[in-house]
DNA sequence: AGCTGATCATAC
DNA sequence: GTATGATCAGCT
């Protein structure tokens, strides 16, 4: 078993991540001493466990980058046949409640997406989980445009959340970022304004880059 | 076929 | 319940 300590600057975590490209995930696994599933409808973030482990994640529910000294956070993005994303990517809990003062600069998400270790794995459900292979990671900030694209989302998502419109928010709003349900199960409830100002309770909502944003990412780094 | 809404595992 | 890691699966 070989699972490292947590890289000490942002070249030694981004050599960590080009050594395990090109391996298969049972390459890895084994090196790690972990099981591969053989489908992830009851393993869903096993790949990103995996990537984290290898890394030197420090694993945790923190509500903070995988790799806070260096202010990176790590994302695996699953590609098809045609290197095209297959999911969207979950960024962090939207907050509900308690949003007065919140504003884009200050927010989780331009936090968590500050800058973002990508790395591309073969996600394709043809091919067996075992026998993916891990590509080329790459590290990205956003550009200004990208910027102003997710801040407008952010803006349009909570403008909505504090007017007490959480509940007529649905997966079409946002143009690069949406807001959909994060919950263990539909019988999940927690706290948000109402449409009079009052309290209700309503499914727990996270936000997701949309696949064209993760595409226009890949794309910014391989053409 | 693709998307939205729902769900699974785990730590605390 | 909150928050991490995400993918599943029913519906349009």
């Amino acid at each position: 078993m070989n699972k490292p300590m947590p890289p000490d600057s942002e070249q030694a975590l981004l050599l960590r991540a080009e050594a395990i490209a090109g391996l298969s995930f049972k390459d890895l696994a084994d090196n790690l001493g972990v099981a591969v599933p053989s489908n992830f409808k009851r393993h869903k973030g096993w790949t990103g466990q995996l990537l984290e482990t290898a890394l030197g994640a420090t694993a945790g529910s923190k509500p903070q980058q995988d790799f806070v000294q260096l202010g990176i956070e790590l994302k695996s993005l699953p590609l098809n046949y045609a290197n095209t994303p297959i999911e969207t990517t979950y960024v962090c809990y939207a907050p509900l409640m308690k949003i007065a003062g919140l504003t884009w600069a200050n927010s989780n998400v331009k936090n968590k997406l500050q800058k973002v270790l990508w790395v591309p794995v073969q996600g394709e459900p043809e091919i067996p989980i075992a026998e993916r292979i891990i590509g080329t990671p790459f590290l990205w900030q956003a550009t200004a445009q990208q910027d102003a694209l997710l801040q407008q989302d952010w803006e349009e998502l909570m403008d909505l959340i504090a007017l007490g419109k959480v509940e007529t928010i649905t997966a079409r709003h946002g143009q690069m970022m949406q807001l959909r349900p994060k919950a263990a199960n539909g019988r999940a409830l927690t706290q948000a304004i109402g449409e009079d100002g009052n309290i209700i309770q309503t499914r727990p909502r996270g936000f997701y880059l949309r696949k064209e944003m993760t595409q226009m990412i890949l794309e910014q780094h391989f053409s």
